[in-house]
DNA sequence: GTGAAAGCGCTAACAA
DNA sequence: TTGTTAGCGCTTTCAC
């Protein structure tokens, strides 16, 4: 075993006590020649390893750190969450570890557990909807008096939360597809853990609400979160449906999802915008190098990031007596090419 | 402060004794409801937090983990590298903690050092290749004694290594491209700080050296690892090129070069592969979703991020004493649209 | 039920 | 130059 060997170990073998080790392995001078070789030597042949919380983090506290749980490595919207985390933890003297549940419930239950044995002094953490309401692990952090902050709203737990108004978002961006003159809309949504994809799914709905067109259930597909799903489930959803039963445009969940269906449709030679208006949501820098480029609700990534870390180190620095907050930011509408007025309209003109 | 609050000081505002308060936090029963109520309310008084360090790791020795740091959050190799990590790590019974350098040097560094601070077992890096040569803070982690293994060679540091054979893998497919016709190519390199860079470059040039072709330096562009800078330097290349000066094919670094490059072809109009052909390295998953799908050398790096976990565990287990092991992993050309005869030869024939 | 005391691995005074 | 001792924050016997 690694780290069965102590300090005290090594001093016996090399015939000295545990401080002149301790001297010898932080250089701190005052050992002879002699006996500092006699001790490297008994810490390599016994293969001894400081145990870093030992060492320094019983005493003062070590560095400061911020653990962080995304969702999923492959979404570039994560990327930028984490890069402006880190640089806005930099500023600040904290350093952040990352953790990524890939849409596994117990890996963000043990992503958050080893943070906490880590010791770290805050987490940020995009969370898993639960269906179960399976918080065991937020609510500790609570008993624990472990400062959080949370990049989606969970139901039945108030807490910090850095969120963007996703009904707004999506009412938004589904109110400028029928406004192009779109009448026969499709809603690829999101993954079912997922508060983000009720809440668009939400803002949708009310779209339609908002104008003069019938809403149906119809409209709607689950999807999911990735490239994959949006071609396979795009694939599929247009695939065996006549040209005149066909939406004339498609609102995703996010960008992955749009330029899955982007790839399905060039398949299925489908042209976008001319048959099919496609829109996304997040604007990823990958939208200006696909197919055809994206229109898409952009999410200030950057700003939530820094906003959660921000936020937390208050949190921490406080002591924890703050009450909690809330900061909502909002996403903005970049019109490209895949989106145009359904042709009828178009050539109506 | 927040974690300046002892247990001692939760005990004297309890009138009870540290061992009492370590009873009620730790639900060890045999605490009567009055006293458990009083330490209760002074942890909440004091927001008291415990020292997860003393708490389990200076007897126990807490959970297994690995530190895993990147060079970029942006490329969705590393993320496939770090969903593989992660899989074999659990399967292990280790966690995986992440960082990412984001391609500088001083983040990488203090990434090492927090993960050595907080007592990880091992440590798999993809570390920035250094023209100062400081590798500090690998040399710290040799005399550490703490396991680690590299993703990517350094010179001067002999260390475990799981690595692939960029040299093969871009003569290979820039041989692929010559056997098609091309007789004019240019080769879109990568980062200054990345040795992988480098030795693309000298298997781009071994190809030439293996066919009847003349190599210049000329034909090594510079370019980066990111969607952005293969879409810049494309553009400033191609621009002010006349055709018949032109290459008629573009082997780029990696394939998030090599995306955007389509980008900038698109904008040039400029056809894909009918005038250039263009190819990438890493077959990453955007490669199908991309304007044309990419052809590209498939880098293995599910098994890259497995093979690294398993390494330092079994460095880790064996308490240091194995001598540094070296995987070596092979790319595949898989061949899509991107590429094709160049004009002259496809109408000669 | 509760408290006193020892000890986890290490560093930091202070003595020798 | 080296060893002895106390103490970091906590858990854990073991008496009371």
């Amino acid at each position: 075993m690694g780290s069965r060997v102590t300090i005290r170990d090594v001093a016996e073998r090399a015939g000295v006590s545990n401080a002149t080790v301790s001297n010898v392995i932080n250089e701190k001078g005052k050992v002879s020649e002699s006996t500092r070789k006699e001790v490297l030597d008994a810490i390599d042949a016994l293969n001894y390893r400081p145990n870093a919380s030992a060492q320094r983090k019983l005493q003062s506290s070590g560095p400061k750190s911020i653990g962080l749980v995304v969702k999923e490595m492959h979404n570039p919207y994560f990327a930028d969450v984490i890069i402006a985390a880190q640089e806005a933890a930099n500023e600040k003297g904290y350093s952040i570890m990352l953790s990524s549940s890939e849409g596994k419930r117990d890996t963000e239950g043990r992503a958050v557990d080893l943070f906490v044995e880590k010791d770290v002094d805050g987490i940020v953490i995009n969370p898993l909807l639960d269906r179960d309401a399976d918080l065991t692990h937020l609510f500790e952090l609570k008993r624990r008096n472990i400062p959080f902050v949370l990049l989606e709203r969970v139901r039945g737990l108030r807490s910090n939360l850095v969120d963007i108004d996703n009904v707004k978002a999506a009412r938004e961006i589904t109110t400028y597809l029928i406004e192009l003159g779109h009448k026969n809309i499709v809603h690829f949504s999101g993954p079912e853990y997922s508060m983000h994809a009720e809440e668009r799914i939400e803002g949708f709905r009310r779209a339609f609400f908002d104008s003069k067109l019938v809403y149906s259930e119809d409209y709607v597909v689950r999807a999911g979160a990735h490239l994959e799903e949006g071609y396979e489930k795009g694939l599929a959803y247009f695939q065996d449906r006549p040209p005149e039963d066909r939406p004339t445009a498609a609102m995703c969940y996010n960008d992955l999802v749009a330029i899955g269906l982007l790839r399905a449709l060039r398949e299925l030679d489908i042209d976008v915008p001319g048959e099919v208006s496609v829109t996304g949501v997040d604007n990823i820098k990958t939208c200006e190098y696909a197919p055809v480029p994206l229109t898409t609700m952009g999410v200030p990534t950057a700003e939530m990031g820094r906003a959660a870390v921000e936020m937390v180190i208050r949190q921490i620095e406080a002591g924890g007596q703050h009450e909690p907050e809330t900061v909502n930011l909002q996403a903005e509408l970049t019109v490209r090419e895949s989106t145009a007025p359904p042709r009828e309209v178009a050539s109506a003109e």
